[in-house]
DNA sequence: CCTTGACCTTCCCATCATGGGAAACCTTAT
DNA sequence: ATAAGGTTTCCCATGATGGGAAGGTCAAGG
């Protein structure tokens, strides 16, 4: 199949198949008379599982690691968990600090009159906040 | 004072300034006769008002309403509030999806054995998930 | 046989916000 | 006078993706 299809049916667009071959991240497929690529279904399967590493929020560095991990068999399932464990630990600290993020914001909205008038608490914490408290 | 002593006092460092400045988001300062950037203490307020809007997850386009806002002293505080509400409300879906994804990782990885056999709930599902899965 | 439309190829550019580093210049203190 | 450190501009890189141009190819239908 040509990449229009192996895009549709993996979900990954027809670009990005071209640039992960460009990085290393899958292996170049054949090629016809008219140098057009041409996919197996097993390269379906790989793009799909790029796709789905990449819907869970790993880099492609990431997935490079979890694609060799899959086609290396004798591996340690304790190897695949300790990489995802630390997904995930990644992942619930961005969403805390996303989540704070808007707990503050949230906060100083709610002394902001939200009126005609000009005051805004907001404004000012941003004009008055220093670099030592900003990090806080 | 010198860009370098700017970039201390608002957390913001020399490279950005320059850069804000070259995208219009603060205002060129004055120069010495030898072409440094001279700062006041309210280019400081201003660079600072950058960073806490950045610190909160503004974009630069964002950050550049906010500073318009701010310097708009007849402005309804309305305005700003529903900006800053509209943020807060992106922040959270934001954070929402990476728990989701945390979720559904650690989900997985909770059937990972975790020991030396080579077996992987995590792989097998990446391997296995289709393309409609995927967004589910 | 030829046209048309849909596909494919490579190549370059853009995004967003930031940092790195080079080469040249300035300033200040010794 | 010299050394150290600050500043200038300029170019390049990141990470993952999309847009688009210019040109080649394939299949269907006239």
């Amino acid at each position: 199949m040509n990449i229009g299809q192996a895009a549709t049916r993996s979900g990954v667009s027809a670009k990005m198949i071209r640039y992960y071959e460009s990085i290393g991240l899958i292996t170049p497929p054949a090629r016809t008379a008219a140098q057009y690529r041409v996919y197996a279904d097993e390269d379906v399967h790989t793009l799909r599982f790029v796709r789905r590493s990449r819907d869970l929020g790993f880099s492609l560095e990431e997935t490079r690691e979890l694609l060799a991990l899959w086609r290396d068999k004798s591996r340690a399932s304790a190897d695949v968990k300790s990489l995802a464990m630390a997904h995930v630990r990644e992942l619930e600290e961005k969403a805390a600090e996303l989540k704070a993020m808007a707990d503050t914001l949230r906060h100083l909205a709610t002394h902001c009159h939200g009126d005609h008038r000009p005051d805004c608490p907001i404004l000012a914490d941003f004009a008055a906040t220093s670099p030592a408290q900003a990090k806080a």
